[in-house]
DNA sequence: GCGTCCAGGTCTACC
DNA sequence: GGTAGACCTGGACGC
């Protein structure tokens, strides 16, 4: 059977409710490696992410238009994914997610037949490396990016903390969903200074909400955008807070791998893997990974996360 | 505990 | 088009 319930009772704080749940499966795709498409990049260590690494669970809060939260659980189960959600929670809008998030339409196979010939990445394939977990929403990843410029990451994880916290709608167990772009942009530029410590990126935080709930930016449209990657990347840019590294950045979230989304951190990598441990000039990475092509920015990516692999495996 | 310095990416003004 | 300086925070370091 593909979809079952059954009525769950949770403890609360001092009180226990009955929750009614559901769940059911998806097939994983062909090389789809769980932990490996979860842990690609940072973002499930965002909230309102969280991974239990031990129990092989990603869970996920999600506001159901807007208001109400639910948590919902995404494990692997042999060769399926199991997915239990709050029934209240149609089917549709948490399968839909899921397969955003995890990028179960998304082919590799091109990726993969390139980097088959390429030394430092013929491992890639057999990991099913390559699947940068994203967001819900094209808004969550837009304004977590903003989040990680120009500082560290436990900086980065602080602000989108703090958001969450402040903005977001909460669940009966307390976790909380990502503000949506109506309830960021409620709020002034000094709150994001003061309240969630975004610093001199608190004037951009306020312009982008104000920007997403008028209408006058539409990020989940980049998702689905016919421009050719170089024009959508202006559009991208036109966005205040987002320069050359947070567009190549969510480029690659919106499943674009032509920019390599250079940052210091990528600068040090390359220079120590591929330059003797010197800082290698950006034209000289471009060079290095020019043969891939449209995949650069995900060589890149696997490239230099390739230890992360080899702990996990 | 306090002060100083530094890393980090983007924006703006200026050339 | 290219470049310098400002922006702001947290962490590291010295005192």
């Amino acid at each position: 059977m593909d979809e079952d319930l059954r009525f769950v009772f949770l403890r609360f704080g001092t009180t226990i409710q009955c929750v009614k749940e559901k769940s059911f499966y998806l097939k994983i795709p062909a090389g789809l490696h769980f932990e490996n498409a979860v842990c690609g990049h940072g973002w499930y260590d965002l909230p309102p992410f969280s991974f239990d690494s031990e129990a092989r669970k990603l869970r996920y809060t999600f506001a159901i238009d807007g208001k109400k939260a639910a948590t919902w659980t995404i494990s692997p189960s042999k060769e399926r994914l199991r997915i239990i959600a709050p029934a209240e929670m149609g089917r549709g809008v948490v399968e839909n997610a899921v397969r955003r998030m995890l990028r179960l339409d998304e082919g590799f196979q091109e990726f993969y037949e390139l980097t088959a010939g390429d030394p430092s990445l013929a491992w890639a394939a057999g990991l099913g490396a390559g699947r940068l977990l994203r967001s819900a929403t094209v808004f969550e990843d837009l304004i977590k990016t903003i989040c990680t410029t120009n500082c560290s990451w436990s900086l980065t994880r602080k602000m989108v903390a703090n958001l969450t916290d402040a903005l977001g709608a909460e669940c009966i167990s307390g976790n909380r969903a990502f503000p949506t772009a109506e309830a960021m942009a409620a709020r002034s530029p000094d709150f994001y200074r003061n309240e969630i410590r975004a610093g001199y990126r608190s004037d951009y935080l306020a312009e982008v909400a104000e920007g997403v709930a008028s209408g006058m930016i539409d990020p989940e449209s980049w998702l689905v955008s016919d421009l050719p990657t170089p024009e959508l990347k202006k559009e991208l840019l036109k966005v205040k807070g987002i320069g050359t590294y947070a567009a190549e950045h969510l480029l690659k979230l919106l499943g674009r791998y032509d920019g390599l989304a250079l940052d210091s951190w990528l600068r040090a990598r390359f220079a120590e893997k591929h330059n003797r441990g010197r800082p290698a000039p950006d034209a000289k990475i471009a060079r290095h990974y020019k043969k891939f092509g449209k995949w650069q920015g995900l060589a890149i990516w696997c490239d230099m996360t390739a230890d992360w692999f080899s702990e996990k495996s």
